[in-house]
DNA sequence: GCACATATGTTATATTATAACAATTTATAT
DNA sequence: ATATAAATTGTTATAATATAACATATGTGC
């Protein structure tokens, strides 16, 4: 197992027995499938990588464990992709923004902290309460240029 | 047909008479029938109701004519829906921002010409060339809260 | 151990989107 | 006007993504 993937799980066994839940071994399989890829990786391949490592997993295992990393903010989804990546971030937030490489496919998350403020004055202005936030910038990363 | 639904046929049109493009009329339907919902639109919905002015039509033709006026920058994408809404902005933008209400499911879109400079500063930090931006927020509308 | 909540297994199906190829319509050049 | 090319549409089939529903099992607190 690569050492990032190992840190990643490491992390998360951490923080589920802080909170006291479970991080059972399909979530486990699918956090470290997900950890594993280099790229956003869509519930499909996660189910293909999985059923290497469980007797034929079916799509709700997937979606199911999905959900749960989500929920805890160990993964999020690309909705430009329909794919799933790894948290890095070390502490629990709302909105997300990432660089998606139209090329390579690779994504990098850009961790703020906050909403920027041209975007927080029009929720002001219009009187949207705000939950959540998802950034999605399409272009070419440094590699593919 | 509702005036504000004309309006946005009507630039469309003139739209497509300067540029010399043609909108024909399963575009002209679909564009209307996404000007015409009150909230964002999904792909099949936006089938269901152009049964009612076309013979029998079938999911590509739907795809085709979404596809088509995305590439216009009549319609975007709610990426978090899966569901389309017709913009509004008076010029073409490589960039979005929507206010996504969770309750009552409207959204607004916000026009912001550039992306936020925290944002545009991480592309910057990355080397990362950006092509094109989506934000959706998710939250409360005004009237929901 | 028992009751409850949580998690998983399993089957089926819903929802969203595209591929592939044939037919038609429109634009263009001669 | 007519042949040709380009753009658009029709049609069938299927791919890709996601969830509903219900049965079973497993862990947790008493």
């Amino acid at each position: 197992m690569k050492p990032n993937v190992k840190k990643i799980l490491a992390q998360a066994e951490h923080i589920c027995a802080q909170k006291d839940i479970r991080l059972t071994e399909s979530r486990r399989h699918v956090l470290s499938i997900i950890a594993g890829s280099s790229k956003p990786i869509g519930a499909y391949d996660i189910l293909k990588s999985l059923s290497q490592k469980m007797d034929n997993p079916k799509p709700p295992t997937v979606y199911r464990a999905i959900e749960f990393l989500q929920a805890q903010g160990f993964i999020h989804r690309i909705e430009s992709l329909n794919a799933y990546v790894t948290c890095d971030a070390h502490h629990h937030h709302t909105g997300s923004q990432f660089m998606v490489c139209d090329d390579c496919g690779k994504v990098t998350e850009a961790h703020l902290c906050d909403l920027p403020t041209p975007l927080l004055d029009k929720t002001k202005k219009e009187n949207f309460k705000l939950s959540s936030w998802n950034v999605e910038l399409h272009g070419l990363c440094a590699g593919c240029q």
